[in-house]
DNA sequence: AGCGGGATTTTCT
DNA sequence: GAAAATCCCGCTT
């Protein structure tokens, strides 16, 4: 069976996805995240990222697989949206082998099309840098909720696509977590204005 | 430009 | 009952 004819199956390798959860966040980088909405579709270039695993004290997953963390125990290349501060969605991609608790947050990404899609969700007041520089910013503007738990990043309407890495990256500690601060598993694409916190 | 507080609900102790 | 992988507004330098 000659490749360009099995439409019928995923054609996107998140193989990448499938090794140390820190490892994923770095490759996660400067990938391009599509959703289709209609007739318009949104890309956006990852800018940064942070790794969770359930070894780790700030993880959700942590305590060990509960319903609401089921996802993050799951296959790679799927999403965990999670709900927090009584008002905000934040994406995941899952990583790791099937079992294996772990996930990475985008925290930010580069609007590359759509930004009138953008602008509609997230508020036309809203300047063009602010639109998707935060986890739940993000979330927002692509109009992510719980009911993207558990998508294939490989299917319609949301697509992750891998890229190369032309640009520097940088290695920190993670925002907003109370626990295991000092593990530095937060990265960002070195000088790119659209990352939440330099 | 930087700080402090409020919004608001799920999840776990 | 408290904390939470956050954001926005208003106030002070």
């Amino acid at each position: 069976m000659d490749e360009s004819t099995s439409q019928n199956r995923p054609s996107i390798d998140l193989s990448f996805l499938d090794g140390h959860v820190e490892d994923a966040a770095r490759r996660l980088l400067g990938c391009e995240l599509q959703f289709i909405k209609g007739d318009q579709t949104i890309r956006l270039k990852i800018v940064e990222t942070e790794a969770y695993h359930q070894t780790d004290a700030a993880s959700h997953s942590y305590k060990g697989q509960t319903p609401r963390t089921d996802v993050m125990f799951g296959p790679a290349g799927r999403l965990y949206v999670y709900f927090t501060y009584g008002m905000h969605y934040c994406m995941n991609v899952v990583t790791g082998p099937d079992g294996e608790g772990s996930a990475v947050l985008i925290r930010a990404a580069e609007p590359l099309s759509g930004w009138d899609a953008l602008h509609k969700n997230r508020g036309e007041h809203i300047a063009d840098k602010e639109l998707t520089n935060g986890p739940a910013k993000l979330c927002k503007a692509l109009g992510i909720t719980k009911d993207y738990n558990g998508h294939d990043l490989r299917m319609p309407p949301l697509l992750l696509i891998p890229h190369e890495q032309d640009f520097a990256i940088v290695q920190t500690t993670r925002v907003g977590i109370s626990q295991a601060k000092e593990i530095p598993w937060r990265f960002y694409i070195k000088d790119n204005q659209f990352v939440s916190k330099q």
